[in-house]
DNA sequence: AAAAACTCCGAAAAGCTTTTCGGCAAATCT
DNA sequence: AGATTTGCCGAAAAGCTTTTCGGAGTTTTT
């Protein structure tokens, strides 16, 4: 069977019309409207809910919609309306990490089918990213959200689009932009938190790339929750890379300089998995001597971590809920402008614990 | 500034004009037509390369639409030509890890931006499931590719759509559906071989739950490759759960009932995972003693083991790629059927090397 | 110089739905 | 009974682009 719709100049198909779908051409309101013997006008008011049509032509037009499995075409409404219910995911998170959460969230927002989310990989390349811009714009979305690779703030698409954007994840470097991220000094404040709520106090923190703000920022809450408790780091922040050979290197040279550290609070998960590799290795139990914190949330590691991770999850459906959220406000002439910063949140799991 | 498209009656701006865009509402053809001083048909002929348009005219045209930074509405066109540039991956895999791929394939198989994907996730909910076909529908999607959850057969959408479907990743139960999946049997040859090339005579496998086709396949292309050197598996095949903590469980039994074992192949790189830490800890030597081999080629795990893991990769880009052709063949009148299985590709890391 | 052949351009229709507004018939009022 | 309101329905326009076909102007042919 061939999909391709047959373009008929005319429709004449009405002489044989037998109440069967027309083979390869979907049916259309004027269609329902013969079936019904109403006029489109009628019929589309009749499907749509509107009033002044009479219940009786109500039913019998449904009916005949039902018949011929009618789907109405959207696109000619949109047309008509100057909505599509669209929205283009921009991202250059190449697996999908940041961005699948973030684009159920955004589907959450209207329940599912009211919006339909194009999801769009630049593979980071501006090039690329550009040329998806256009082709988002040509099929005329709503709006865009554009989620970052890293959380550092990224170039702006600029502020000629004739569409909302929010920037998630990663803040535009424009500030009349939008951008909704995690609050990642409240996280480190959150997780050191919980630490010392443990009985630890010779906490160390081992984290990643020092380029992102990310670590920075959170960093900073860290040290901030510290003071608050009248403690301080056990040793500089470690600085290195997000990767767990990094969580292992560091983690021997933490542990030969500060042999009575009791919890380290990670900046990824991954850096959390290679040290608690390094941890046990040394022969120290966890939780039992040391605590290991990490973040992200990331279920395959932290889940099958052994023991399981405690960490940080940067409720990135709850981003995207909020950048839907935002859009639509925006196309309601609302829009917004800054930066906005939402709560992380702890999952506690099996290396962190009470001290003694 | 509102983004709301104001709806008016008449647009009659045309006295005023002074070259600008109408705020708030986007340019049309009929403006690019009035500013080159010409008509709406020529100025499409015009910016679509059609011919009968006087070179000087063309570039007055273009030079106009440049000015009002236009961009043509693919709604008005889609609506004329009946297709969209536009599929539905409709996805149950919640993390991602396989969708993204596979839609990143999809929107290589056309050159970005020629066609745009919608991703729907249904979370493994039927009903969800239906909501979003609907919906897909709705917006005259050209077709839709199914990513399944698991490898397993699972039910098909039906044969009543008005577009064509693939199946990807799992297949449908519906022989009349064209599925395209990866050569799970192949690949456990694949791995078995590499492993045998390695100077390994002494290979256990190791997998996860038996309820999925693809570890019954993977684990009949290994026995296969086995048979085919003149060797056999050590011990029976180990199935369980798609775990680290099954690695590792698997691992301690193996090795005490099973000590010269000298490689595992593993069903998924989660459970190559715990089998690496588990080797490592029996004080056996990965890959001097021991070689290990993962599967899926998920970077974030394989390259960050240590030693760094050797695995199978699907190659689901590839399978993307297909699913958008065969969809746009079966558009253009070439509905294929059946299950397709496509090669998968080795990635040799540090986990596996040459015997002595 | 008149006829034929080209070259360009524009009017109009098609694609599908929604909304407005006018009209017709029935019901209500004086 | 005649006038007015009420309730339903249909014609038509709007939203934007592409394609077809006829017409006007220009060049070439006889």
């Amino acid at each position: 069977m061939a999909y391709r719709r047959m373009r008929r100049r005319v429709a004449k198909n009405s002489g044989a019309r037998t109440g069967q779908v027309a083979r390869g051409r979907a049916p259309t309101l004027a269609d329902v409207a013969r079936l019904a013997g109403v006029s489109v006008a009628t019929a589309s008011k009749a499907l749509n809910g509107r009033d002044h049509v009479r219940a009786e032509t109500r039913s019998r037009v449904a009916e005949a919609a039902d018949q011929l499995s009618f789907i109405p075409n959207s696109l000619a409404r949109s047309l008509l309306a100057g909505r599509t219910g669209t929205v283009g995911l921009l991202t250059s998170d190449l697996d999908g990490r940041f961005s699948i959460p973030i684009l159920m969230g955004a589907e959450d927002a209207f329940g599912a089918g009211r919006v339909a989310v194009f999801l769009c990989d630049a593979r980071g390349d501006a090039i690329r990213e550009q040329h998806h811009v256009q082709a988002l714009l040509n099929r005329r979305v709503d709006g865009l959200i554009v989620v970052g690779s890293r959380t550092d703030p990224r170039p702006s698409l600029g502020r000629k689009l004739p569409v909302p954007v929010v920037y998630t994840y990663a803040p535009s470097e424009d500030p009349a932009d939008l951008s909704i991220v995690c609050d990642n000094v409240a996280a480190g404040r959150l997780a050191i938190e919980h630490l010392i709520a443990c009985g630890r106090t010779r906490i160390a923190h081992i984290t990643g790339d020092p380029d992102y703000g990310a670590a920075r920022d959170r960093a900073r809450g860290a040290h901030a929750a510290l003071k608050d408790a009248g403690l301080s780091l056990v040793g500089e922040v470690r600085y290195g890379a997000w990767s767990e050979g990094w969580g292992r290197a560091a983690t021997s040279m933490l542990l030969s300089q500060e042999p009575d550290v009791d919890a380290i609070f990670c900046g990824s998960d991954q850096v959390a998995r290679g040290v608690l590799d390094a941890v046990r290795e040394r022969g120290r139990d966890v939780p039992g001597d040391v605590a290991v914190m990490g973040f992200d949330n990331w279920e395959v590691l932290a889940a099958g971590a052994r023991p399981s991770l405690t960490s940080v999850d940067m409720n990135l459906e709850e981003i995207g809920r909020a950048a839907a959220r935002a859009l639509f406000a925006a196309l309601d002439g609302s829009p917004r402008s800054g930066l906005e910063a939402l709560p992380c949140r702890l999952v506690i799991r099996g290396s962190t614990a009470a001290l003694g």
